[in-house]
DNA sequence: GCCCTTGTGGCACCCAGTGCCATAACGTGA
DNA sequence: TCACGTTATGGCACTGGGTGCCACAAGGGC
């Protein structure tokens, strides 16, 4: 499936791919009414395949998640002792969230469907607790603080609402940049700890 | 279904029972290991019959919701005009999440389900999204904002996020109410606008 | 050519959710 | 007491997501 290095089969398809030809039917369709036998069908594998490459439907656009999350911990790893926990979480968000260019189509039609359909909106809670758990745990050690501390926590839950609510605002704005309103939410939202 | 005050056959059961049915099976048996038909079945109704009372598995585990819901509405519609948003908000979600004397150890067991079971957690989104709603709409009202701008989106989100928060200190901590966690969270997260 | 390794996909199955429809159990009026 | 409208029940069949099992395809190394 990831074109063994060494013998075996090559894959026949990639989950890159697979998750365009996904995106492509869920726009033109709508999500509900495309099925997983469509996807399949339209990237000319079978139904079978589909779940080796994505363990559930929704996951198909979440591709790109585990990424998103990893830059965010390793901004965060990289953080000097003496930036303050606010402003190194700031940061850190606008890195990893940061459109490269030549995708904004792609990522804004991406998030349309993830944050206008039910079923994935919430599907999206399984990478928005890693999002969240990377943020808390940061803010937990900086702050020799228990990971269930009530400080930590809230500060995890607001880098999400911030990267949230920055999406939706940028949704729906005809102007103005991910980056712009992911600059006005964490202001707003980021506690001052 | 809801004993029709005139004429009908009556109800052989009523959604409170029924959900009370369900969570204590979801507590024994854990939520992925319990069908609709196990609880259909201790429940002494037919499986056709459970999404009479409930559309979906899920939602037998918020029938509370609406009606949370509602109090918050109505507690930010009871503010006084020079009560500032951030205290109106603040004051609402409390009275919302006031936990009834004795209903204690049915709220606790419902929310570890809500807040473990990561299938529950997902689905949680649709009473979540109303209540986000509420707060922004107020904000948004109060603030002469539109409906999309920054602010009341980040308020409604801040709200649910120090909500959240809460819960989950809660829920890790021995002794301390719902209450007190709801307190801190909302001073955290709340913004002051 | 044989073997090992890796990806494919068919088949059968479970479970959530839905439309259709026959029927049970009430109240009311004749 | 019987017919009738009303409301809830629940069986049946079907769609669609997700999974375990397994036969087979297609590469590399020897």
């Amino acid at each position: 499936m990831t074109t063994g290095e060494r013998g075996g089969r090559p894959a026949v398809t990639s989950a890159q791919e697979l998750s365009e030809v996904a995106l492509r039917l869920f726009v033109e369709r709508g999500y509900d009414e495309t099925s997983v036998d469509d996807v399949a069908a339209a990237a000319g594998i079978g139904r079978r395949t589909f779940f080796r490459y994505f363990p559930t439907k929704a996951d198909a656009l979440f591709a790109a998640s585990p990424g998103d999350v990893r830059r965010l911990a390793d901004s965060l790893a990289a953080a000097d002792a003496d930036e303050p926990v606010r402003a190194a979480v700031r940061r850190a968000v606008l890195t990893a969230l940061a459109v490269p260019p030549g995708e904004e189509g792609w990522v804004r039609r991406r998030a349309l469907l993830v944050l206008t359909v039910p079923a994935l909106r919430a599907h999206g809670h399984t990478t928005f607790d890693a999002w969240r758990a990377a943020v808390a745990g940061f803010t937990a050690r900086r702050l020799g603080l228990p990971l269930d501390d009530v400080v930590p926590v809230a500060v995890g839950h607001a880098a999400l609402a911030a990267s949230l609510t920055a999406h939706e605002h940028w949704l729906s704005t005809a102007g103005g940049t991910l980056a712009e309103s992911l600059a006005a939410a964490l202001d707003l939202l980021l506690p001052d700890v």
